[in-house]
DNA sequence: AGGATTTGACCCTA
DNA sequence: TAGGGTCAAATCCT
């Protein structure tokens, strides 16, 4: 356990001089550096999570992860949430710039991704970016996150006559497109706390008083919706157990172009056993956000298969991303993760894409 | 001026 | 029928 906290420190280090060499040199970073010092971050984390992972595997893993979610029933999370508070007490704790929140939904997903055993369906768009095509799998599943809730009490007062409206189009409630579901911390800008901002563009379209919670819930579409026909949506609302934290209810893909990391979620489905069983122990923190994958049947029941660290610095999600859902596939991707984090998983509104906004124009 | 937000009404599903 | 999701007019904001 000493060895690994002092790889695991030793990563935090690694990683935070990393972070600064990337603040000192903004417009002037070599992609080699990157990979070289991702390198060597990934390398002293691995250390860090195969010794965990011999640890933990003498106390269980029980490959079944049933619909119930199992919050409570996190095998080897102690060691976990040991590390997570190591992690957080090296500096972690503040989102970093580079380490944009908008990261953490993608990682997720493509820790999916590497899990799953069938191939996502995807298409080059012509401009270099990766369009996912929409699932049809009536079985999906979802992630959990968060994201940026817009202010809400200002002072708009839209009023409808009694009467309009003629004829609703068609509206569906239980559709059968995927859902990520995500928790994050709230981050606190002045006075005032909101989901950290996820790198697309939303626009509100309705808030509700939901039964029995404390907070509304409040309902976003992708802003781009008219211009590309993009059907994302999303729900946020704070806990009602946590109100510092926020959970995000992702439904549909980005169609738009408006970020260079659309979620790819749609590349989770369909849901199978290898994703089941290597998202391995769940872990519920109140200082680490989560991401949890739910199966939706094709009767629209959803229940969560499990849950995964999100909201960290990337290169620990990363880690622990790939400790936990692809110890068959170890070794397999952490450094292309990585460099896709920093590379790619920017947003349009990122500071990645403020510092390497040349590779897309 | 045009986009974003608010919020009561409407409508669908369980 | 209740509750949740969406619509769209009114209003705010830039």
């Amino acid at each position: 356990m000493d060895e690994a906290i002092t790889n695991i420190l030793e990563g935090c280090k690694l990683a935070r001089e990393l972070e600064t060499s990337i603040m000192k040199q903004v417009f002037n970073i070599s992609p080699d550096y990157l990979m070289k010092s991702s390198e060597e971050i990934v390398t002293a984390f691995t250390a860090a999570m195969n010794l965990l992972t011999s640890l933990n595997s003498s106390l269980h893993v029980s490959s079944s992860m049933g619909g119930d979610g199992g919050e409570g029933g996190s095998h080897g999370a102690t060691s976990i949430i040991q590390a997570l508070n190591l992690f957080q007490s090296a500096g972690f704790e503040q989102p970093s710039m580079f380490f944009h929140p908008t990261h953490y939904p993608r990682v997720a997903s493509e820790m999916a991704t590497v899990s799953a055993v069938a191939t996502p369906v995807m298409e080059l768009g012509g401009s270099g970016y990766v369009n996912v095509l929409e699932s049809t799998n009536p079985e999906v599943i979802g992630s959990h996150g968060g994201a940026r809730l817009t202010p809400e009490g200002s002072s708009g007062s839209g009023r409808r006559p009694a009467e309009s409206t003629g004829q609703r189009s068609t509206r569906r409630r239980r559709d059968n497109t995927e859902r990520v579901i995500q928790r994050f911390p709230a981050v606190r800008t002045g006075n005032s706390e909101m989901p950290p901002d996820d790198g697309y563009t939303w626009r509100k379209y309705g808030q509700k008083d939901i039964l029995g919670c404390r907070f509304p819930r409040s309902y976003f579409r992708c802003t781009h919706k008219n211009y590309y026909g993009c059907e994302a949506k999303k729900q946020v609302q704070r806990l009602d157990e946590d109100p510092y934290t926020y959970e995000v209810v992702y439904c549909g893909q980005h169609s738009c172009l408006t970020s260079t990391t659309p979620l790819l979620i749609s590349s989770l489905a369909p849901v199978n056993t290898a994703v089941t069983s290597a998202v391995a122990p769940i872990i519920t923190s109140a200082t680490a956000s989560s991401t949890t994958y739910v199966a939706t049947n094709p009767r629209g029941e959803s229940s969560m298969i499990g849950t995964t660290l999100s909201e960290m610095t990337p290169s620990t999600s990363i880690h622990l991303g790939n400790w936990l859902t692809s110890r068959d596939l170890a070794d397999t991707r952490p450094v292309a993760d990585m460099a896709d984090v920093l590379f790619n998983s920017g947003s349009s509104s990122s500071s990645m894409d403020a510092i390497f906004y040349s590779k897309h124009d």
